[in-house]
DNA sequence: TTGTACGCGTTATCAT
DNA sequence: ATGATAACGCGTACAA
């Protein structure tokens, strides 16, 4: 009978080994399943251990060990379906592959700068992750430096580092094809829907947002079609209410725009939608939209939405994949793999 | 310079003590504030710890202390809607109130009923968490009397049980009047797509599942309604396909349904939506749909879509609260909060 | 094959 | 106010 308030006792080796009459180090060494252990008694331990209900502690073994078999799996948030996504399929195949099955750590950074580093910084120091996924955002570069020095590897999706691995969506790309079925389309004057481009203070740059804009002017350019001035909104939250206010600020501008490419996502997309449907603008007749990311309901929206696609799950499978390959030590040198995003054509442009 | 090939050193409170000559056990203290260090002392000891990029290590910290600062949230998956956006508010609440601010540990069960209890045994055995949240599925009898002795609280939401704090909702209600709407409208033949209400095997029971089906029946019976055989169609992976496919099932049934009631979620519902629409199926003039969770996306569909809503943010944000309320010591016996459904009507039904 | 002794980095409890 | 020392639970050279 356990003494009342008394701490619960959780059984270690030690307990087990004095129950066996034998030394600690015999247990632990059968647990790992160290082959120098006499086999009947390497069963007997793990009998035992099975009946005196054992688990590890694994802040004891990843302070031995330092390592702490698992992956840390960082982005800005959990609710972007983007992101998600990404993690689910991330997490699936170590399922699947039967590695680090309980050992992907996610984290949030909130889009915080500093949170961000202080993470990276608990997580090399506390030996909290055998290699380091990073979503949307990337580290320092001195920072990064500390990860190569401490052999962790940093594996980057949506950015790109001279000592990380990378997955990399062609945003521009991407960007370009939607612009030129616009213009292809016959339209002249096509408007921006786009995240910030700028670094803001204290917070991480969209890389994407960039490269899309980018993609934008390129597409324009090559065929020596000017833009028009204030032809660009800049969203921030990424929520469908600023669609709605951008097409706003679209309509009040002297020259209205006949086509509008979301960059900043289908949810935003959503709500140009909505509230063009609101206004009694027609889709795509008075107006084009196409947005970005081919979210499960764009298909099912009023009209379906033409969009930009990224293979979400094969992203995630490929960063695990390419995790694995890095803790295993079978990567040299940087891998670097572009992902060439596609245009779904539908009913909206 | 570092001997290449070495591990990268890493500063303890051990190096920081050699450089100021002090021992370490006084570090240890000006670190964690202890007012009694001299507060000159305590000023060095910051400065240089601040110098030489020192950072805690966690592992060996919670092995004496016993304690991790952190929150295990666990689910089945990442990707479901309803799960990451209940987790995206929990986690902005810690971040709001400053409290575990990156303590919020996810873990996803990928409702393997076994990797859920061996994860629940590793979380209490390595105190990994101040407390546990479990969002869908509910932990063993017996694992909830270990953290009851271990006092670890543990938080359920959408379950309750004897010994746990819980935030349900009430999928009957929700049920109920979802059905009640549609009888209202005049359908009579109402087809209800559900999850599995039977315990699979070595996976975990989805108790909402039980509840909606629960609601489906009643609504019926109070107004002395008959339900028709067949009139239910099982779906397991909560994927649109399952939609598309539960349709093509109830229209092969020799009398076919006027209304549906897709209680699996709207996900499922929209390939509802888009297999009528190909079949030529008016909504709701021919079939009323309704569905479940209020998607962000439900509002934008073709029709809009009528659906139960249950509001997620505030469910994060309650049980984050009673997690706080219950490390701290605050709640005496079992709180749980029970929430109504709201029923959003829009034109699907 | 098994046992002994030590260290991982902290915190806590003694002294001083 | 500070220092020495003992845990915490585990892994691992080294000795036996």
């Amino acid at each position: 009978m356990l003494e009342k308030g008394r701490k619960m006792k959780t059984t270690t080796i030690k307990d087990i080994a004095k129950k066996l009459v034998i030394s600690f180090s015999t247990v632990s060494r059968a647990l790992s399943n160290d082959p120098v252990v006499n086999v009947k008694t390497a069963h007997r331990i793990k009998q035992m251990a099975a009946e005196m209900d054992y688990t590890p502690n694994l802040a004891a073994r990843g302070l031995v060990r330092g390592k702490s078999e698992a992956i840390a799996f960082i982005s800005t948030r959990f609710a972007a379906p983007f992101i998600s996504n990404v993690l689910d399929s991330f997490e699936q195949r170590a399922f699947y592959t039967n590695r680090y099955v309980h050992g992907i750590s996610p984290y949030s950074t909130r889009n915080e700068e500093e949170l961000k580093e202080l993470l990276l910084k608990r997580i090399l120091r506390s030996k909290m992750a055998d290699a380091v996924v990073m979503l949307t955002i990337k580290p320092r570069e001195e920072t990064l430096k500390d990860f190569n020095a401490a052999k962790v590897p940093v594996i980057l999706i949506e950015n790109a580092m001279k000592g990380a691995h990378s997955i990399t969506i062609n945003n521009q790309s991407g960007a370009e094809k939607a612009v030129n079925h616009l213009l292809d389309g016959g339209r002249r004057n096509i408007g921006l829907i786009i995240g910030e481009t700028m670094q803001p203070p204290s917070r991480d740059v969209n890389a994407a947002a960039v490269e899309r804009k980018l993609g934008y002017v390129a597409a324009h350019e090559k065929r020596g079609l000017h833009i028009k001035d204030n032809n660009i909104e800049v969203i921030h939250a990424y929520i469908y209410e600023e669609g709605k206010k951008a097409l706003d600020n679209f309509l009040k501008k002297p020259v209205k725009p006949d086509a509008i490419f979301c960059a900043a996502g289908d949810i935003v997309a959503m709500g140009v939608l909505e509230r063009a449907d609101e206004l009694g603008i027609k889709i795509p007749g008075d107006m084009a939209v196409i947005g970005y990311d081919d979210v499960l309901a764009a298909r099912h929206l009023n009209p379906p939405l033409t969009t930009v696609r990224q293979p979400l799950e094969d992203i995630g499978t490929m960063a695990f994949d390419m995790a694995i390959e890095a803790i295993d030590g079978k990567l040299k040198k940087d891998k670097n793999v572009v992902i060439d995003p596609e245009l779904i054509i539908r009913e909206s442009a």
